[in-house]
DNA sequence: CCTACCGATCGGTAGG
DNA sequence: CCTACCGATCGGTAGG
């Protein structure tokens, strides 16, 4: 059935991911929805039958992003106490979602800017919801006299971005797995804190 | 003569600075050169008495960047020997520059695959130069036995994206100088690598 | 899923 | 520095 000229009828979750690849490629307003569509095979006016417009695309990428960033959070220090251990799952969790989500992450960080209000502001506060658990570990860790560091926020920032920019470089056919990276990456972080 | 519709004569900085602020809060293809002329109260076609176009905007900012950063890795580690010296030198310039040229950095660091070719691989090597010096510096100090860290590469990725993020949150009116700021990053970067 | 078409806007040029 | 204007392309709609 999969040969030359064949049909495959197009689905919402094919224009989203043609989307996500086109958006992580050449940015938000640096894609337009007929190479979405040329993609696809089709003609744009059809993709209308598959989403809401562009801004719905673009909607649809960053929330589900956020708010599994935020859900894997939860989930990876759930029950955690000690914050070493807390501050352990958090970046190793948040490293391997950027690993193996690299277009949702570079999307994200690139073009939530890019979002008609007031989902930009949703969205941003979101993503600030991330940031301060994350500072707050590192505060709780500071306080217990379990890290070192001048300023949590620093900190907090350096590890953040540092785990983003693994969405820029990881390949899946590279020399190292998703884990194996997140694993190295936790270690940077701890070392950052100065945990002891 | 500074009054309300007075007509100041628009210059090449002028223009370049006005896109400048333009590109890093909209993004190159975010922003329409009638923004520009619009910042500068003139109309569009006024703007090419001091442009090649929006590409030579883009251009003339992402080499004038990718070559300063060049620049200030070489006065930086000129003359030292010592790995702990170097990378502390070399951070810290790295560092320095994204708080106080934030608005290039992150035009760079968006956009510089939104230039045309053969602009486009041309800046990418430049990149890439200032890149593998960095690792250089890390790969020099694991093998002297005054680093350690299992991959210089990841390190590198990850001291380099710690840097570059400065550009996004600081602030010249926020509590921390840009030099603070850089000392801090400086010793994130000496933790990552295990320095002893 | 398509063709036909919309108004708006884009970067850029002509010509003064 | 301007007005006038260019072709191209944008996201999106009508209507089937």
């Amino acid at each position: 059935m999969t040969r030359t000229g064949e049909r495959t009828t197009v689905t919402s979750a094919a224009v989203l991911d043609s989307a996500l690849t086109l958006f992580a490629e050449l940015g938000y307003h640096g894609t337009a929805l007929s190479q979405i569509a040329e993609s696809l095979e089709v003609r744009t006016p059809s993709l209308y039958n598959h989403m809401r417009g562009k801004q719905g695309l673009l909607l649809t990428i960053v929330r589900g992003t956020v708010t599994g960033v935020l859900d894997d959070f939860a989930a990876a220090t759930d029950g955690l106490t000690d914050p070493g251990d807390k501050l352990r799952a958090a970046v190793r969790a948040y490293a391997l979602r950027h690993a193996s989500h690299r277009r949702e992450a570079i999307v994200v960080n690139r073009d939530t800017s890019s979002l008609d209000e007031p989902h930009r502001s949703e969205m941003q506060e979101l993503r600030r919801r991330h940031d301060h658990a994350l500072r707050a570990i590192i505060e709780e860790g500071v306080t217990a006299g379990r890290f070192s560091v001048d300023s949590p926020a620093l900190a907090s920032f350096a590890i953040r971005e540092m785990c983003v920019s693994v969405a820029r470089w990881f390949r899946d056919d590279g020399p190292r797995t998703a884990d194996q990276v997140a694993d190295e990456y936790t270690d940077f972080a701890m070392r950052i804190v100065g945990s002891r």
